[in-house]
DNA sequence: AATGAATGAGAATTCATTCAT
DNA sequence: AATGAATGAATTCTCATTCAT
């Protein structure tokens, strides 16, 4: 009989694979059309096991957005940790959204079939709260350092805003849009802006 | 009165009835649940309905974004006929996806469902396209006025990302961010823009 | 205003179109999929005026089986009035059923098709049995007079199930047998059965 | 006992009863009113199983017109093991068509509605051709042993013909005809038309 | 853990029929 | 006589979920 350790192991990794499945199957189809079954079979487990792991549908698709969510957050903590002054840290917020991993036409698609879910799941609403605020709160700490703290906001806000739009337009088809362009679209707004703000102290 | 007359004001009442009440079903309970059923109990007709005068659910969804759409239309001309220097054409493009009566809760939120089921439907994908390119068109004419022409593609692919940011955020809820506030964000951003772009001429 | 026989007429000859669209569509569609509006649209009339017509989809159905057996009874007179004798008789019944006008891929391809819908429709059940019984009524009558009755009684079945086969065949597709062909089978089955009964008389 | 093997059985079991249930409904209610819901609870199962089991309700209806087709080839396979002569193959197609348990007025029944059928579905239009032609060719290598080329052919066109046109007088109405009667018809005729052919060799 | 057969509620769609004009 | 908008029951099909194995 295996050791208990094996078995969680393998339970782990039946776990991760419909969660990736999830995600791929959001791609493919779209979430309205992200059925059970075809998600089943890119994982290839059975429908019942997909119950037996996550007692439902919705609570499937919620655990696939947090790992979504965990990958932008690694992805964050990542650029962070090479940014040592204010600017960098402002910067590299910017980065961690439209990097090269992140920023793909699968990530920001599959983010806006969730966005749209949010009207029917409370939860996935919950969650995209959740990463909205993370976002704004590293941006304005960053900022706030930068410029008085109105602006801050201001500027926070409008970055915000601006990535939104980067990531639908990136969703929209494939070639709209390339990571590169968006990130110097980014980096030359927070330059003007710096410009035009009155620095602090 | 001509009974031909009558049924044809019939007919043209009862599809917009429909549509508005599409819409309404769509605000209410997100794409994937505005059924044929609830539409109809909006609409005050019956499903059967639905079909006789638009074929399929599909066609009737289409519909529907073409008369948002055609509600954008007139929002520009409008806001465009009033405009009279370059710099004011641009921003009444702006002004126009940002007004009290286009960029509310209802419209952005229904927006963003279309968004998402673009990747279901090839028409709505069409129709998404119509009226992006529309926005960017009407946009880049003014700002080529005030910039070179390098500039003001950029300028104009910003600030399309920056307006589509805006309307995500509105549609997410009630809120998050007001069209006037909406507004000052394009507005001071295409100031920035123009004081940091070379002039033409 | 007009005369009372000229709307007669015009309501007779809506009625006539109406019988005449209501076989081209079971001809093009099959009976399950001849809908009213279908038919409606190979006459030229409105769903509102078939019903106003005919009461009902399945009293026009049986008016167009009517219809049909009409033309099968002319044919039958037709023939018969040209036959003198009562081996003459007896081909001439055959004939009737498989001559060039009325045994065409279109004749049995509707007939079987009411075949089939017996099933489902008592009065059509019953003009049917009358159809049938008419035609195993005059063979009969004239094969009496050409041999015993016992062997008359008997070759009338034979030939009626001939007949009836020759027309699933051709109902089948247009290939596969000719009237030509149908008659000559009839005939030679005629001969070779009086042949080998014994005569009358 | 293996569970995978029991599951399979299960299987088995289920799409059998939902064949039979598909020919009882039918033979209850005419193609045309043999409905999905009908058939299932006749199969005491629901709906949604005939879709897991078969895809779609034209999917059923052909492999229950296969199940028909087994069975009068199996009836064939029978009848021809036993004869060992060209007569008694020839008359052992026939009989295997006309036998006590095909012959029966459900099975003709099922069969003209399958037969009208064939105007609405290609695969149903096949399998009737199928069928069509394995009765003509084993009845035609039979013929061609005891007369010249074409005249078995053309017996064979007839008799093709007759045992048809029988079909369709038995499921017509319980009484009509016997498979006694039938039986006799054939054969009879069989022997008139040995009798007028010339003989081989 | 895993399977897959079975369920049943709910989806879109069709269509004969009605009815106001 | 004729139209065609409106209805609503019925139909096929989908899909998350359950459950025996």
């Amino acid at each position: 009989m295996k050791p208990v350790a094996q078995k969680r192991r393998q339970r782990d990794q039946s776990q991760r694979q419909l969660l990736e499945a999830t995600i791929a199957a959001i791609y493919k189809h779209g979430v309205h059309d992200a059925t059970v079954v075809k998600i089943g079979e890119i994982a290839g487990l059975s429908t019942g096991n997909i119950h037996y792991h996550f007692g439902s549908k919705e609570e499937m698709f919620a655990a696939a957005m947090r790992l979504l969510m965990s990958g932008i957050s690694d992805e964050l903590v990542l650029e962070l940790s090479k940014a040592d002054s204010p600017l960098e840290r402002a910067r590299a917020v910017l980065r961690a959204n439209l990097s090269d991993e992140l920023f793909t036409h699968r990530n920001c698609f599959v983010w806006l079939q969730f966005w749209s879910e949010t009207a029917r799941s409370e939860e996935l609403a919950r969650l995209e709260r959740i990463n909205s605020q993370r976002f704004h709160r590293n941006l304005l700490d960053a900022l706030s350092r930068l410029m008085p703290r109105e602006h801050a906001e201001r500027a926070t806000q409008e970055l915000v805003a601006l990535v939104d739009g980067l990531w639908i337009r990136r969703a929209q088809s494939e070639g709209r849009i390339t990571p590169e362009a968006a990130r110097q679209i980014a980096d030359h707004y927070l330059d003007r802006r710096l410009k035009t703000a009155p620095s602090i102290g």
